[in-house]
DNA sequence: CCTCTCAGGTTGACTTGTCAACCAAGGAGG
DNA sequence: CCTCCTTGGTTGACAAGTCAACCTGAGAGG
């Protein structure tokens, strides 16, 4: 456990970063001109599409994300203006409001994924024989089991390592 | 081709995208709490620290983190009013300024590396096996040269597969 | 009932990144 | 030399995300 990362370790884990970084700047660029939407509204949009009736509680879009509330909040006002989305109060709980797809959301959802899906298949699964992509997967599922149990835990045994 | 990915590729995408959301977040904060810096500051801070005499032209300095030129510049100048860097003009061209690290930039890349360090360690290498890291790196670089193949080009080529 | 607590959302201020317009120095061609 | 073009940086306006403070309705305990 030396200071630094070793030449290997450093190598993946520049390759790992660098890849996410090239590989989410394409996809963004070119759903922003092919379909003038960000991946953020593109999740937000997939997402709705598959709720029962389109609808889903604020709550529960926010799990499903897995974002900050403020962020949610942010967002669907800035989709809401732009007609993608509609709020309404929920008659059980007035604190929870519904946020539904409309009917431009939802032809800018179908308008937009296959292209999306296309190219994420161009430029990451392509690149990758299916052992390849098994591995991926594999690996990145241990690495989620790991920050799962490290993060919601005391951060102090970690603390201990540095 | 269909227009969705299949359950496989699904859910190997979300785990991708997922395992690098997790981890940035949380080394994101770990650094913020630790050493009071973002994880752009650090790397600007790495790269500079490793450089002869500590210093770099603008556009070594944007090619090595491969940023906007804009990026560049707005990030500078808000870390020179904090003092960790030094902007100078260049003899040989006038255009160019060199970037210095200061004493105070060398003391906190010093003091913030171990701890980043380890993280990156406990977080990510730790829930690999050696064999998972390197099919990780092996992947990671075959998305890479894909994406050069790609990026370079006319985007043509990938429209027609939409 | 009445109050207290708290989960669930919203808002505003601030930070960071992007885009487009601009500026300034170097170098090529007349 | 002088002009023009190109390269390299800066700036300002804007979009997006985070944090902290705040508001509001639901439910528990007296």
């Amino acid at each position: 456990m030396s200071d630094w990362l070793s030449d290997d370790e450093q190598r993946t884990w520049r390759s790992v970063l660098r890849m996410h970084t090239h590989l989410t700047t394409a996809l963004a660029q070119a759903l922003k001109t092919d379909s003038d939407m960000s991946i953020p509204d593109y999740e937000v949009l997939a997402i709705l599409s598959e709720a029962p009736q389109r609808t889903l509680r604020a709550r529960e879009l926010r799990c499903a994300l897995m974002w900050e509330k403020s962020r949610l909040a942010h967002h669907i006002r800035r989709m809401e203006q732009r007609g993608y989305v509609h709020r309404a109060t929920c008659d059980d709980d007035a604190r929870a409001p519904l946020i539904s797809l409309t009917e431009t959301g939802l032809a800018a959802i179908r308008a937009a994924a296959p292209a999306h899906v296309a190219r994420v298949r161009e430029l990451f699964f392509a690149a990758l024989t299916p052992a390849q992509a098994q591995a991926m997967r594999e690996a990145a599922e241990a690495v989620l089991e790991n920050l799962a149990r490290h993060e919601p835990e005391e951060p102090d045994t970690a603390a201990d390592a540095a």
